[in-house]
DNA sequence: GTGAAAGCGCTAACAC
DNA sequence: GTGTTAGCGCTTTCAC
């Protein structure tokens, strides 16, 4: 592979002029940048892109941690992220932390040893104040989490809201046996989802039942878990919210073939409305989000910060979402 | 941030004596072994990756090229290999080509400009010929696809084979009339899957019905359009092929809502085994596809090649499926 | 319009 | 065991 000096020798120019050409830097000479072209062309060349960032402190390079790929909705936010990125020109690093903190941390050094220009969290592990000295290196988002104070922009929806509505939602079919479904203790999102779930009920002079509360949930295996412990109870809710599609089909489909009948015995609220929900019997109430949108949103509040080189601010950025009512309440 | 001419400077040694320290070389006395560390933690020193990568001719990146993220099989896939990856040490950056041409050269040209030590395609969307020069620049491996003659690792399956016994498997069935599913022209592993196929009809004097072969077969919407493509036709398929489960989902769910007995007036076979096999009513007969072994094997055997520096040569891995027989067959 | 020279931050050959 | 020096391949200031 050729370097910048060897087509300048051939060019018979200096490398100064070379790397105006490649950087389509004006004043140079019609003839010169014809040459210069050529050559490049002819021998193939293309420039060493980690001396162009060492020179330039940039990388065109984000980073997203999520828990885990293999999980629809983290796969289509990737997909919002990475499609969103590549159209502005910028590579995406991806780091599942499987809910290890470490693995986090590992991810927001990425910007302090410049490797990456910024970094977008559609999770959270670590305590803020671990995380937040971070920010003197670059730019760091949240997409699809939720913090109270963090100073910097966060993309998200109403968790909070979109539970008390999908609970109200059970109510309103008439169910006052009601469980609830999360994935864990630490996210602040989920905590949002209890509270919601918590008022809903209150208002109606309703009880939280411990018992009916399930963390760790997660895929459809979880559901079938879940429906397990669920049907080993003396006192059993009649309604369920899930806070996902998947659990919620796999509660569904084990309930079924315990010839159960949902929604009578059992009604089944679903969370992200993905495809899932029109292939079960019966179909899967849901609450849809916005999920691409999240993605979009925040590669392009990121990318703003980064380019610019604006002082990264708080800023709490909720999209909408809605309740799609089907046959499993 | 300071850097290591600063680090060096504090500790009175030069900054080799630092270089030495951050790469565990031995021969540092320790003494000043103790007192850099001490200085690089005091000063929260990390050295910058990217003047690392540029010296050493080295990024500890691969990329990795899919159609798209939001496909289940892709999705674990792509946690196969990032988890492999990370475990050895390496980053993952992920293109996502949508089936485009020129996504795809994206991809490898980073081979080109030193940004990633070597790339792993899922899928092949230009000829073999287009790719083949950029071996030049760094290892390509080729998962979940196959190529006849590209002299490069291939891990992959027997799809031919797995196809055949699928196919097999619905003509045991008492299935004469069969159709077909694939997602696009130019994959030579659906190619396999198509040959499979036909030598599965052929062995029984069965014939192939073009009307009955549907191409761009990718998700659940497709599954539910080819159902109403079917039941719009005089003469239809008693059985279907449909290289993959969420087609199978979207045709199952389709054809039970306008009647249909599956698999009596239709049997469905599913591709991959992924859970969703499981929530579905009737539950769907499948090929289970070892996927995160696919994911991993790959970041194995490309590491080998990358830290080694051998020569990459060509070497075909196929690695087991199974036919899963459930209530849709 | 163009080029010389400095330097981004690091590693590694070599000398001592 | 340690330091000096060169240089990875590029961009950018400054002078002409």
């Amino acid at each position: 592979m050729p370097n910048i000096d060897e087509i300048a020798k051939i060019c018979k120019v200096s490398k100064t002029t070379v790397s105006r050409v490649l950087n389509n830097h004006p004043y140079v000479s019609e003839e010169k940048r014809k040459k210069i072209l050529d050559v490049i062309k002819e021998l193939d060349y293309s420039p060493n892109s980690l001396a162009r960032h060492l020179r330039t402190n940039k990388t065109r390079t984000i980073a997203i941690s999520i828990p885990s790929i293999d999980h629809p909705f983290f796969s289509q936010l990737t997909k919002g992220i990475s499609n969103q990125a590549f159209d502005q020109g910028y590579k995406v690093l991806i780091y599942q932390t499987f809910y290890k903190k470490e693995i986090e941390l590992e991810t927001i050094n990425l910007l302090k040893n410049k490797e990456i220009d910024g970094v977008i969290l559609c999770s959270l592990e670590n305590e803020w104040s671990t995380l937040e000295p971070y920010l003197a290196y670059g730019p760091i988002l949240l997409c699809n989490e939720y913090h109270e104070s963090a100073p910097i922009p966060i993309i998200c929806y109403d968790e909070f809201k979109a539970t008390y509505i999908a609970v109200k939602h059970l109510i309103q079919r008439g169910h006052t046996n009601i469980g609830f479904c999360f994935d864990t203790f630490y996210s602040q999102a989920q905590a949002e989802r209890m509270k919601g779930f918590s008022l809903a009920l209150k208002e109606e002079n309703l009880l939280v039942h411990t018992e009916w509360i399930f963390d760790r949930a997660f895929d459809i295996k979880d559901g079938f878990n879940i429906f397990k412990k669920l049907d080993g109870m003396a006192e059993k809710p009649t309604a369920i919210f899930t806070g996902s599609d998947q659990v919620a089909a796999g509660i569904i489909k084990e309930a079924i073939s315990r010839n159960y009948h949902v929604p009578k015995d059992l009604a089944v609220i679903g969370f992200d409305n993905q495809l899932i929900c029109q292939v079960t019997t019966p179909t899967i109430t849901s609450i849809g989000i916005p999920i691409f949108e999240l993605g979009r949103k925040s590669v392009q509040k990121i990318l703003e910060n980064i380019q610019h080189d604006e002082n990264i601010e708080r800023e709490v950025i909720q999209l909408p979402f809605e309740l799609i009512i089907r046959e499993s309440t």
